[in-house]
DNA sequence: ATTGCGCATGCATACGTATGTATTTTTTAT
DNA sequence: ATAAAAAATACATACGTATGCATGCGCAAT
């Protein structure tokens, strides 16, 4: 049990070449079925196991993808955005259920990043998580694209290049949660979260929420729109400033849950009630969203769908099959922080 | 730019053989300054990068570290233990931070689990992350011990097998809560989390709380004490038994910080104030517990010290030195839940 | 009986690297 | 100038698998 065994101690064992054995053990209708049931059961006996950096080697193929993890860069070292945790969640079990390992890899978004996985052949294919919201960005990309890398990302469609994205129709997604506050009956509607700087997504979800207050004829106030980067601690930082600013609101719609969360802290210290004051709503569905007091109102994203998406897709590409860019619709969750 | 460069082009490029390139792009002593940089060169300018398929068969390593992260058989499909995904996150910069590669793979705890990661080549050691409270689980460890697998596990010491574990000392954790909030004057005591039938974690909480209750001539009651697993649901259904059994208690200790949102919940839903009326802490410190209404006091079990701790252990082994089981104390962080 | 065919298996090789050993080149000492 | 030592490079091989090709065997058709 102790030295490592490998296909040729089977084929001595079994009294057959050890290219008998590599077919036996891949079910090849070349052997006998005698034959493949006695080198199986032996195989088993002396627990052996394939060597798949051989096995790579040969076939070229690795069974494995990569996940790449862009941070936030204004998050401390130690926490990830828990929406990208959860879509972690999901992909690691997308993969395993279409029989992939994954290689989960964090990256900072400003340095050069380590996408070479599938150069270095320990990956099939690459997924990309994180908000694309920096300069490098499409540059990148087009590098991946010119290396004939198999690659899929999440977020939003990205114009001009031929790249395959999942992500969700932020645009909907703002617009609909702002209609449901406003059929709350609220007229004043603050939104926080980066626009001008910040993410895609974000000016996306800000587009759909302006959409949606114009529809039904109310203003957009550019005072109350407060530039956040997807932090509690930035949300409560943006709302406190909102609140000084002197302008009445009695709705905001924040960019990110974890933004309304940081938000409803410092509305509630300042002494307002959420939701008879101020309305909030949020963005993603974290689970933390349903554990908020009051529990929040917010746009869910599909973090298992998304997943299973973005293996599939990744897996056609592998195969050398074309794939499609695809927008998936948020999902409203009502909960309490709008009223009821 | 297109089809796979391989080291025998650069060496062909650079006027030297095979050997020479591998040399040089490790930096080894035996080529020449000049040689080694001209070599490097033009890697650099074809994009080469190492098969590590081939390196990996050739070296007998891999570079990479596997994590096994188990699921608690309660959660649904789709969600993980904010705690460990915490981990998870910890254990990736760790692992990157020393140059490995980390494959992430989910197991069912029930089921037989997929251990062979170093068996099969793919990663040189194995790191286990859950709570380990199923019967199998101590025979699957004797199994990975007898095939010499090099591998450390998060929890508490497993007695009578050398296993290397590293983690938090649950008791004085347990102890420390409790004490901190028996010095609110607080004299009923109710704790939630499984006992007799979850994990060794929970259990070692308990007993901590106890102590610290009999130490404080404080009375423990049974009738006080409701089996909870790890998610916020139970948590609220342990509550709600709680408050339906007519017991008077002035204190929660929950043995974890999503039993005690639940709970939280429950208890705010049934008209009581905390922490007025009922003082809440829960255990792990997970980001959420910062967001709750009030803030919740807790336990901080420290993630990023556990991960690079799991992770220096697990390379001590597959270097083959010895590593010492470790447990690291928790800390108290006070917030809201408790009064002030 | 010879040929031909299908089936099962063995043989040989390639995947790309790292490294022990042999060989060549350069330097140093006499 | 020559031998010896040192340095730099080339040669050869092994890691373990998968697979194209060749081989051998039994059986049916001619």
């Amino acid at each position: 049990m102790k030295s490592k065994q490998t296909s040729f101690d089977i084929a001595y064992r079994a009294g057959v070449s050890q290219s008998t054995v590599s077919r036996a053990l891949r079910n090849s209708p070349l052997v006998n079925e005698e034959t493949r049931r006695r080198v199986q059961e032996i195989a088993a006996e002396l627990n052996y196991k394939v060597d798949k950096n051989a096995s790579s080697l040969r076939t070229q193929q690795s069974g494995t993808i990569a996940l790449l993890l862009f941070e936030d860069p204004t998050n401390d070292d130690s926490l990830i955005n828990p929406f990208f945790l959860s879509m972690l969640g999901s992909i690691t079990r997308a993969s395993a259920k279409k029989g992939y390992d994954l290689l989960v890899s964090f990256q900072q978004m400003s340095n050069d990043w380590h996408a070479d996985f599938e150069d270095t052949r320990k990956a099939d294919g690459i997924i990309l998580l994180g908000y694309g919201d920096y300069t490098d960005y499409e540059e990148k990309l087009v590098q991946l694209i010119k290396q004939e890398t198999h690659f899929v990302r999440w977020g939003a469609d990205v114009k001009g290049l031929s790249v395959v994205s999942v992500g969700c129709d932020n645009f909907h997604g703002g617009y609909q949660v702002t209609e449901h506050v406003i059929n709350k009956n609220r007229k004043n509607f603050a939104f926080l979260g980066g626009v001008t700087t910040g993410s895609p997504e974000f000016l996306d979800r800000y587009k759909g929420h302006c959409q949606a207050l114009k529809d039904n004829n109310l203003a957009v106030d550019s005072k109350l729109q407060i530039d956040a980067v997807s932090t509690d601690e930035s949300g409560y930082l943006a709302a406190k400033q909102l609140l000084e600013n002197g302008v009445t609101f009695d709705a905001i719609c924040a960019a990110s849950d974890l933004i309304a969360i940081g938000a409803m802290r410092a509305v509630q210290e300042a002494g307002y009630n959420i939701p008879k004051d101020i309305a909030v709503v949020g963005f993603d569905d974290i689970a933390t969203a349903s554990s908020t007091f009051p529990a929040m109102t917010t746009a869910k994203q599909d973090t298992v769908l998304a997943g299973e998406l973005l293996v599939d897709k990744l897996l056609q590409l592998v195969r050398g099959e074309e794939a499609q860019t695809q927008l998936m619709p948020t999902t409203l969750v009502v909960r309490k922080s709008c009223g009821s």
